[in-house]
DNA sequence: TCAAAAGTGTTCGTCTTACACCCATGA
DNA sequence: TCATGGGTGTAAGACGAACACTTTTGA
């Protein structure tokens, strides 16, 4: 390999998280207003460059601890971006990330070196995004969608637990859907991803609902049997 | 973005297919053999540096043109690998990508400008590889097992149609396991991903068989109903 | 005792699995 | 007419959807 070919020289590597969270039954993606060129004040997701002594996971780790503080975040790789002129710089490649924390851990750096502004927005409330943001968070919703029917993501955003009519909240904030009780109580528990602690979580004037927790590992399931 | 520092200076992006065929009901993945540094003389998947001047798709393509003489496979990107030693030259990150042909369209080139040898392996019999391919080919393998239920993927193997008995034993052969006939047969004319053409296959001694070809177009199943 | 929210069971239709016989062809 | 391989149906169990009443709590 020629590393000074010109066909291939001067790339490099962006790693960009889609960081959700779930308030108040509305499925929410934290942005960042940027404070230097390209895209001076405009909105992006979580990420930047990748550097040289860190893997693609850790990269994207890094990013989102500088931004929100938080660092125990479960992240998943979904989709690599590549149009050729997808940064106005040099030509990049974005690594693109979804993940989920509960927005109440957080308090987010309104204005650090890099960044003036931070916060939650809607997912259908999205303001014009820099770079291509607004392709890689559309991609990242859906993979959204697919993870948590699969995957225990969502613990991240209930780390000390979640009753089951909090989880359809969530379930159904994010997939856009209703559910009825009897029907998603048997089908998430059949998921297999939560188990029953012994604990009841407690509130004024009503029957106190039973705590779940996420498993940490998930079992694949079979495909096609 | 300071294109000059050294954090993160110095980058590139590798494009790299995991081509699979099946032969005789065994899924067999193209390898190359390696004529420069680094890695000279070892296998390697099929792929190279991203120009550029292409996206990554493009990119993939060109490299599986310039090794098979295939121009119309379809591939899937699935996974970017990005750890920190992946290559010994300059950091370069790989995006992964999946495709299949019917190796009857292939006159292998066993010698181009880059690579001495190439040839169609055994999934179960793959020889030590340069680079991490070795994990890229293990993740290739499971993302392909999971395309093969969903996408028409394998109508790449399948350009001119396919009978029922002959798409079982490519299931088989890629997903290692046997089916009921008459079970294969409502399941997978359930996925929706073949449609009856009004032809049949002659073969000597025996009934013809009704053939079938694989949709353009699949429309996305419902997660979580 | 009431209001509010949590918990639970049954029926029906559809999909999954296991399993055996008939059909079309060329030799 | 026979050998080879292709095509099809059914019964039993599992899963998904629709649907209503009972339980616990604090006010």
């Amino acid at each position: 390999m020629d590393i000074k070919n010109k066909l291939y020289q001067g790339q490099g590597i962006h790693v960009i998280t889609a960081l959700f969270t779930v308030i108040q039954g509305v499925t929410k993606v934290l942005l960042i207003k940027r404070k230097n060129e390209p895209f001076l004040g405009e909105w992006v997701l979580t990420g930047g460059a990748l550097y040289n002594n860190e893997d693609l996971e850790t990269g994207a780790l890094r990013e989102i601890a500088e931004k929100t503080g938080i660092t125990d975040v479960k992240i998943k790789q979904f989709k690599a971006f590549g149009k050729v002129d997808r940064s106005p710089v040099i030509r990049m490649v974005a690594i693109g990330f979804i993940g989920l924390i509960d927005s109440k851990r957080v308090n987010i750096l309104r204005e650090t070196k890099n960044t003036s502004n931070a916060d939650w927005f809607a997912i259908d409330q999205i303001p014009p995004l820099g770079f291509d943001h607004e392709e890689i968070l559309q991609e990242a919703i859906i993979e959204l969608r697919k993870e948590i029917v699969k995957t225990n993501i969502l613990k991240s955003l209930f780390p000390s637990g979640v009753t089951l009519p909090e989880l359809q909240k969530t379930y159904e904030a994010i997939l856009n859907k209703k559910f009825d009780r009897r029907n998603f109580r048997k089908k998430i528990l059949n998921l297999d991803l939560i188990e029953d602690t012994n604990q009841v979580d407690k509130f004024e004037g009503n029957k106190p609902a039973k705590v779940y927790k996420f498993k940490d590992q998930i079992e694949d399931k079979d495909i096609f049997l």
